[in-house]
DNA sequence: GAGTTTTATTGAAAGTCATTCGATTACGTT
DNA sequence: AACGTAATCGAATGACTTTCAATAAAACTC
């Protein structure tokens, strides 16, 4: 109760995009009024997923109350737009992923899409922390990412990767990615919490880099241009761009 | 309740290491006597800790009341030896990373240690399958893995690599491992699940690639491969090993 | 436009989970 | 032999997800 009510206090700024007017009379009407279907419905799937979205990004998890509290509404009011939380989980990842889509270009050269996809990947979910935790938990259902592999696999396949290679290095880079954005919240390892008697190496290798964001940024760039590196020497001779592309963190997507 | 005794009745098997005597002796005194402080201790963290170890890769999740069962013991009996749920979690990160050390290489050329702790890594998880999601969803606790770092910091050090790069290695190395990790208990994307006349390409691709485990092994290799050798390319000219390294899935550790 | 069906909400309730606490009893020590 | 401590239990608390009957407005039908 308590915790419903704070979070009521603390998330009432609307997503204010359409519906304002709307809002506030069905609300004016619901104080005055004991309760039932309101004139305009209070709630569809887009309000849900974009609060849900929000809430994860504020509160760093979702549960049911604090959404309904979010959307002024009764938890079991969302049951009658959503199957449950797995499908507002879903239902999260389907908008990261045409977030992902709609930032990712594939016409151009393989090693340069592959590595804008993984960029916007990544930043999609640097934008939301908190939700990577949630989708890690909740096993993927199936249509997840089809169309974007697929024109993964295209420009792959036309740059001349071994037809037996293609999904591997596909995957593999996802994985990547996915690692690295679970990285990206992980408590950083904190340079004053090792312990310099006993891992002096590490406390100094520490010390050479920055911290925060910055760190896992680097890391990333770091990752990313190797394994963008080792997939051209997968390629027939001679296809291949330029392979060691000096040093990371260049131009970001 | 009914689902406590469920477990019980699937679970009985007991870790049948050290005190099968006491246990048993422990038990029989308790079925005759109502119930309070056993003879001999039915509990302690090591117990704990494999108990849970076998729930999650059995059952999928951890839960205490579960636990309880396997342990045959009322649920509030286990806050005498862990602080709660985090604790049991905490614990049993704390011993996969005791394998992942154990089973861990240094005195080799860099690549080879560096490929030996991957696979070591993800074999670790992947013998716990559902442990991953555990330690993906809780944020980790402080001396994590420092005696691991200080090894693979000491080994990319001498092997010649920038100061300022190492961390990234290895922590870009850490998150393709853990993503792997993932992917490896991800529910596969299903050939036949992929709509043919949507995205063709990727149907072929899949059906050009082995399925279940071994598809993440060689997602796996591939990307190891593709890592380590474009980290060859950050060593000064003449320092590094071969790199390109023929093809991938090679010799296993 | 009156009557019926459908739709969007509510509060209450069931079932699960993690955790805390007081009661109970055995152990270990003096 | 008595006393403090340790290990267990059952009961209770509070948070969570989900279901369901009740309610009233909207939408449809004739």
């Amino acid at each position: 109760m308590i915790l419903r009510d704070d979070r009521r206090a603390a998330l009432c700024g609307d997503t204010g995009t359409d519906t304002d007017a709307d809002t506030e009379a069905a609300t004016a009407e619901r104080n005055g009024n004991p309760m039932a279907r309101p004139r305009t419905p209070l709630l569809d799937r887009q309000r849900i997923v974009q609060t849900a979205l929000r809430l994860v990004d504020e509160a760093g998890d979702l549960t049911i109350p604090a959404l309904a509290g979010a959307l002024k509404v009764s938890p079991s009011a969302l049951y009658h737009h959503v199957a449950g939380r797995a499908e507002i989980v879903a239902l999260m990842r389907g908008e990261l992923v045409r977030v992902i889509g709609e930032r990712s270009l594939w016409d151009r050269p393989w090693d340069e899409a592959l590595r804008g996809w993984a960029r916007a990947y990544r930043e999609a979910f640097a934008e939301h922390p908190g939700i990577i935790r949630l989708l890690a938990t909740a096993p993927l259902a199936e249509p997840f990412m089809h169309e974007l592999y697929e024109r993964a696999v295209v420009t792959l396949e036309v740059a001349g990767f071994a037809r037996e290679d293609v999904m591997g290095v596909i995957t593999a880079l996802e994985s990547f990615i996915l690692g690295s954005a679970l990285d990206l919240v992980a408590p950083a390892v904190m340079v004053d919490a090792v312990d310099r008697a006993a891992t002096p190496r590490l406390a100094d290798a520490l010390a050479a880099v920055p911290t925060g964001r910055q760190r896992a940024d680097q890391a990333f760039e770091v990752g990313l241009a190797a394994l963008i590196a080792g997939y051209a020497a997968l390629l027939p001779a001679g296809r291949g761009p330029v392979a060691g592309a000096g040093h990371p963190i260049s131009d970001q997507a």
